[in-house]
DNA sequence: CTGAAAGCGCTTACAG
DNA sequence: CTGAAAGCGCTTACAG
């Protein structure tokens, strides 16, 4: 906004600043080898300074195979969701910023991926997810989201958002704290439960359970089996902790419909923090653009065959009215 | 799939077959003058043959300005949809075919669109939505999707298709069809009203509106409305027709829970025939991606300055169990 | 009307 | 470790 566009710098003009040839910068940018650390550094100072962006059309040409990358989606529709939208978004613009071009896949024309794209970024991963064998057969670097694992992959703190909520709740004086997720029994529900149990056991308290079936629309079931829950024992919970803003926003709804005061007589966490969803929703914050951009790296790393790793992105307990 | 994806014929192996310079070749491709029609017509035809793509990225390395697309997504989180996913992916795909790069620009982000891309997809367009003139005085060409306008616009037949339905209905011998919507004022929801009403005018029953307030959650809100109207008066209706497929999941769980049989007692379409969620639905489908290629083209046509038009795409009504 | 050549920004053998 | 040069596919002055 407040500086001109202007012809973004290049390979050529970072060489000259650096007083090196355009071959050594490109080795440098690349992490390529065949070049003295110390020059790395300098030339790797220059383009951080010039605000140096390659440029994709380049190295797609050079490649023949475009920088393209397939962004697989998850499975049963999961794709479906809000979260996913966000993270689409930040993701198309983190691989433009790298000079990448983004495909999506519907998870069921995944297989098509290896002969369009040449790196593949894997959302929703499910217990034996076909996918990282297909990726890996085809020799297509790729990071997953969501869940640690083989290989590259990047995730929040699941299980550390999730303990914040509760410990948040329990600091409020709550005593019957459930937990409401969606198929409790998935890998990545696992975590979030963890960090609920965590945070009852360090204060003593019972865990307490609600686990919705897995859905398409995880607001109106959580409204429904918490309105049934309600209707036998309306004191049942003086607080609810819920492992996402969907899930949350219909629980909120039911404990209005069943006239429960919040956070007077229930108090309530989501997580996420979606925009619109989450307002006035206690919650655990995400930063989806930093998932996003941390994908993209990693996926660079992928590429230039460097180990694996984990990352975990850290959250943010955000408190709102609803505790 | 069937053919090797072989070596995709470039200008160079045109201009062999024709027996002419690749000058001469490019200039027949891009429609520019200086070339003898018959010259033209024959490189025309060659390319044909040889299914000739360009090079995406070889126009862009010299064009500076990449074939960077923006996709803006709408206002109020309605990109936060089940549909708009599908067409996001059908969108990168059909720009990707024509050597075009997706970003995606959350609405209030807009603004930032003219300085990244060099040309725009506005998705989800209301009344006063100032995104059209901040193209236009930007020179930024752009195609909008969803509704009929000045400029390039690109929409499924929304009236024709309730229009289907409704007379699905009412030749299944229904009387009491009521239109569930979602802000039945705003113009997208005109359309599909006019089809509906067109068809019980057709048949000289009385129109019902179920207008569920504008919410980020349908399937729930349609859910509680419809269930309290059928707590007061359980025959209300025999007909069910909703403006989109999540608005009909949310009204078969009413009925569902209010022991009302589908489609013994009521019958209910939807809208979009989108996966999973329209499972045993009779909906009207929508070719979404066929909207996307088409968008894609226009795009292409308003970048070349040619005159605005609309299309219309078709959609069909797909007969399931609830109805 | 047609062609030979330069050049877009980058990577990668090939020399040194 | 470093550099000069070729080349990815295309467009566009510049000559003829």
């Amino acid at each position: 906004m407040s500086r001109q566009p202007s012809k973004t710098a290049n390979i050529r003009e970072i060489a000259r600043r650096a007083g090196v040839s355009i071959a050594s910068v490109s080795r440098a940018l690349n992490g390529k080898p065949g070049i003295s650390e110390a020059l790395r550094e300098r030339i790797l100072t220059i383009s951080r300074d010039v605000e140096y962006r390659p440029s994709a059309a380049a190295r797609q040409l050079i490649s023949g195979k475009a920088a393209v990358v397939g962004i697989s989606l998850g499975r049963r529709d999961f794709e479906l969701r809000p979260y996913y939208i966000l993270l689409y978004q930040h993701l198309t613009v983190a691989l433009h910023r790298q000079g990448m071009v983004p495909i999506f896949f519907a998870h069921d024309r995944t297989a098509t991926l290896p002969e369009q794209a040449g790196a593949a970024i894997l959302l929703g991963e499910f217990a034996d997810d076909p996918r990282p064998a297909l990726m890996r057969s085809h020799r297509v670097p790729f990071v997953r989201i969501g869940l640690a694992g083989e290989g590259f992959s990047v995730a929040p703190e699941d299980r550390h958002g999730i303990y914040l909520a509760t410990r948040h709740l329990v600091e409020k004086g709550r005593r019957h704290i459930a937990f409401v997720g969606d198929e409790l029994t998935s890998p990545h529900s696992q975590h979030r439960l963890g960090g609920y149990r965590q945070a009852l056991d360090e204060a003593g308290f019972e865990a307490e359970l609600i686990d919705i079936p897995p859905n398409l629309d995880p607001a109106l079931t959580g409204y429904r089996w918490l309105s049934r829950r309600l209707e036998r024992e309306p004191r049942a919970y003086d607080g609810l902790v819920c492992e996402t803003d969907e899930l949350a926003r219909g629980c909120l709804t039911a404990l209005e419909d069943h006239g429960l005061s919040v956070p007077g007589e229930v108090a309530v966490t989501g997580f996420d923090d979606l925009p619109t969803l989450a307002e006035g929703l206690t919650t655990v914050r995400q930063d989806i653009a930093g998932i996003a951009a941390m994908s993209v790296e990693l996926l660079g790393e992928a590429q230039a065959s460097k180990p694996p790793r984990h990352v975990s992105m850290p959250v943010e307990l955000v408190v709102r009215e609803t505790s």
